[in-house]
DNA sequence: TCTGGGGTCCTAGGACCC
DNA sequence: TCTGGGGTCCTAGGACCC
C-alpha cells in the first residue's frame, strides 16, 4: 500500500495533487495558522504552504507524492538532504490520529472480505486468500480487485496488491504494478519476474545485507540462487545462510498469523537541540519523567504490564546504547518505571551531549493474567535495594 | 545542515541450575 | 576432584521493517 501516508494527508488537500509534496519532519506551528487562516483546507492556495527549502530542523521524511519522487526523495531521508534535492516541494505534517483512522477502515474493509489478515503496520497486511469463496478465480485476481474496489470506496484511497503462493513473494509481486496494481505471481514465474531483481527486494535482506552479498559479487537473486547453501552458511551463519537460500528459490512457509501479542511498549524522543547531561540537567529530567508517564499510559490503555524496564540514550555523534533491567514484579505504574529507569541511567556514562532519550518496557503480560503477581507493586522497587526513597534524590544528574 | 519513532527477532556471553 | 553437558534467564547490541 505504497504512498498511503501521502494519499491520507492529501485527501484534504486536493490542490496538491500531482505536485511534489513531501509528508513529515517535526513540529511546526505555523501549519496550524495556515488552516485558521484559510478555514477550509481545500482553500489554502498552493502558494501558502510551506516548502522543504523554508525548513529548518532534523526529523525525516515519512513519505513523499510520486511526483516529489521523481527528484530522489523518499522515505527516511533527513529531511535537509530532501530540501536539496527538490527545495520546491511542499512539507506537509504527518496527522497520526487520521492515518490510524485510515488504517483501521481499510483493515476492516479488508476483514470484511478475506478474515485470515495479518497486520504488518499502519499500512500493510498480508492476506490468506486460499478459503474465501471465489479466492481462486482468475488466480485470485478478481478477490483483488474487490478488495481494491471497496478500499477505494470506503475510504478514496488506492492500494496495490500482489498474489502469489507464499507472503514472501506476494511481498515483492506488490511491488510491481504501483500506484493502484494488482500482479499475480506463479511459482513458474520464479526465473522470470524474482530472479532479476537485486537481493535487497526480499524482505529481511536489508542495506548491511546487501553490502555483504555485494563484495561477495552477489547482486541479484538468481546469483543468490546459484550460491551453495552451505557456502552461504558459511558467510552469514546457520540462520540465515539457510534462509537465505530458501528464499532466493521462493521457498517460504510462513503462515498468516492473524493475532499476536506485544512484545514491548516504548516512547522515545529527539530533542531539537543535543542536550547536555549537566547544563541541561532540569530540562533533560523533565522529558525522561514524561516518557516514563507515556509508556505508563500506553500500558495502561491497551491493558499491559511489563517486567524489563530498559533506557535508550542517542550520543551527539549518533552513537546509541541501551540497558535494560528485569524487576521482581510487573508493572504499569509511571512512578516505578521512573526509578527504575533512573537507575539504569547510572550505569551510562553522561560526559556527552545527547540527542535521543528512550524508555521501554518489555516482558509484557496481559494486565489480568500479570495481576496475580503484582497486586501490589506500587512500592516494588527494584530487587536489590527494595528500600523505599524518594524519587528524585537518588538520581545524581536528572 | 545528515540520520524519526515504534516495533520484532536474532545472537552471544555470563550466571545459575541440574 | 575434575570434566562436561544442557537448559533457562538476563543483558547488550544490532539488523531489519513499516
Amino acid at each position: 500500500m505504497d504512498a498511503f501516508f501521502a494519499s491520507v494527508e492529501l485527501l484534504r488537500y486536493p490542490q496538491l495533487k500531482g505536485l511534489p509534496v513531501v509528508i513529515g519532519g517535526g513540529r511546526r506551528p505555523a501549519d496550524d495558522a495556515l488552516a485558521q487562516a484559510y478555514g477550509a483546507s481545500e482553500r489554502i492556495p498552493v502558494e501558502a504552504f510551506p516548502r522543504l527549502r523554508d525548513y529548518v530542523g532534523r526529523g525525516v521524511i515519512t513519505t513523499a507524492t510520486y511526483a516529489a519522487r521523481q527528484f530522489g526523495v523518499g522515505s527516511a531521508m533527513g529531511m535537509m538532504k530532501a530540501a536539496r534535492l527538490c527545495p520546491q516541494a511542499i512539507v506537509l505534517p504527518v496527522d497520526f490520529d487520521e492515518v490510524r483512522r485510515y488504517s483501521r477502515l481499510f483493515k476492516d474493509t479488508i476483514m470484511e472480505i478475506a478474515p485470515l489478515m495479518e497486520d504488518r503496520g499502519v499500512d500493510e497486511v498480508y492476506i490468506d486468500f486460499t478459503e474465501v469463496p471465489g479466492g481462486q478465480r482468475e488466480g485470485g485476481r478478481s478477490l483483488a480487485r474487490l478488495i481494491q474496489r471497496s478500499i477505494f470506496d470506503r475510504t478514496g484511497l488506492s492500494c496495490s496488491i500482489g498474489v502469489a503462493p507464499n507472503k514472501l513473494i506476494a511481498k515483492m509481486a506488490s511491488e510491481f504494478n504501483k500506484p493502484n496494481g494488482i500482479s499475480i505471481v506463479h511459482d513458474s514465474d520464479l526465473q522470470t519476474l524474482i530472479w532479476p531483481l537485486a537481493c535487497r527486494k526480499i524482505n529481511g535482506i536489508g542495506p548491511k545485507s546487501e553490502a555483504k552479498l555485494l563484495a561477495l559479487n552477489i547482486r541479484s537473486i538468481g546469483e543468490l540462487a546459484a550460491c551453495a547453501p552451505d557456502w552461504l552458511i558459511q558467510h552469514f551463519g546457520q540462520a540465515t545462510g539457510a534462509w537465505m537460500h530458501e528464499a532466493a528459490w521462493g521457498r517460504d512457509d510462513r503462515p498468516v498469523i492473524t493475532h499476536s501479542e506485544p512484545v514491548s511498549m516504548s516512547r522515545e524522543t529527539t530533542f531539537e537541540r543535543d542536550l547536555h547531561p549537566v547544563r541541561d540537567r532540569s530540562e533533560l529530567g523533565a522529558i525522561f519523567t514524561s516518557l516514563c508517564e507515556r509508556v505508563a499510559a500506553d500500558l495502561q490503555r491497551k491493558g499491559y504490564r511489563g517486567r524489563t524496564i530498559g533506557i535508550k540514550l542517542r550520543y551527539e555523534d549518533f552513537r546509541s546504547l541501551t540497558r535494560d533491567q528485569t524487576l521482581e514484579q510487573t508493572t504499569d505504574d509511571a512512578r516505578t518505571i521512573r526509578q527504575a529507569a533512573g537507575q539504569l541511567l547510572k550505569r551510562v556514562p553522561l560526559d556527552r551531549r545527547l540527542r535521543l532519550l528512550g524508555v521501554r518496557v518489555g516482558s509484557l503480560l496481559k494486565a489480568g493474567a500479570a495481576a496475580d503477581d503484582a497486586r501490589d507493586d506500587d512500592t516494588a522497587a527494584l530487587s536489590p535495594d527494595p528500600a523505599p526513597q524518594p524519587a528524585a534524590p537518588s538520581e545524581q544528574l536528572f
